[in-house]
DNA sequence: CTTGTTGCAAACTCTTTGCACTTAG
DNA sequence: CTAAGTGCAAAGAGTTTGCAACAAG
């Protein structure tokens, strides 16, 4: 999980930073990179995704598989529960609930437990109003 | 989650079935599609996605994101927990363990709350044992 | 300076699809 | 019969990567 070279702090790397962490939306890469593009014209996909991924291994942000093949990303480290929407994709916080990290202590495997992460899903307000169209998930 | 249609039983579907109820192992389509090749040598990739999809639609079988980029899948539609290792991707089951369910009624959102997935993490024996080369995994 | 980073475009992986033919019910 | 399913091959989405130029420390 974590990256041995010296993260150097490009404006690049800054913005997509700064710009995941203003919004609590859980952007997909593209989505990202559109608000990164608003900054700095120039920049690049391939950049955006090779930051996600850094950024993610090192623990700075997370990286979200919320239900759909497109992968998510949060701006806030901290393990918390994801609920996706199965209509829209969409990906919300959720910061109530129950204390997920005991879960691991009550689990008998023969794997050496890391972690744990806990997907809800559901419809959000915006689709449950209006009907629109499906996306493909997978819970 | 269901299909209006009838499914047909065709040998190709019903093979499927066989093979990924015969294992524990939460194959991939792929590793599927070599399992079924065995059998039915004429059988193409195509109809291996398109049965898969049809029956996790149908609640068959599970569909499962397992924290990398290729999905996999399991013979057994009973909701339940899985741990995946990070080094390999190996997916097991988890037959122990608190009683997730409950964790849905537990949580404040103003999503309609459908369900709930969790998935566990950590590295299997066989990876414990030898350090093999690692793979991409994303919680 | 040196090594990490970038933009670009091409490559890759996994999955989906269009089509003409076949087949289960 | 006829609607559902198949094999094949091509297309698609999302992500990764090789490379030469660039820039942070």
């Amino acid at each position: 999980m974590q990256t041995a070279k010296t993260l150097r702090m490009t404006p690049q790397r800054r913005v997509i930073l700064e710009e995941l962490r203003k919004v609590d939306t859980h952007p997909t890469a593209d989505e990202l990179y559109e608000m990164v593009r608003k900054r700095l014209p120039k920049v690049s996909l391939g950049t955006i995704y090779r930051n996600l991924d850094l950024l993610s291994s090192d623990g700075v942000i997370q990286k979200l598989q919320a239900g759909n093949s497109q992968m998510r990303f949060d701006g806030n480290a901290e393990p918390h529960m994801h609920i996706s929407c199965i209509k829209c994709g969409r990906v919300a916080d959720v910061h109530s609930g129950p204390d997920t990290s005991a879960l691991s202590q009550e689990v008998e495997t023969d794997f050496i437990l890391l972690g744990c992460t806990v997907l809800l899903y559901g419809i959000c307000p915006q689709c449950a109003a209006d009907g629109k169209t499906s996306e493909r998930f997978t819970p």
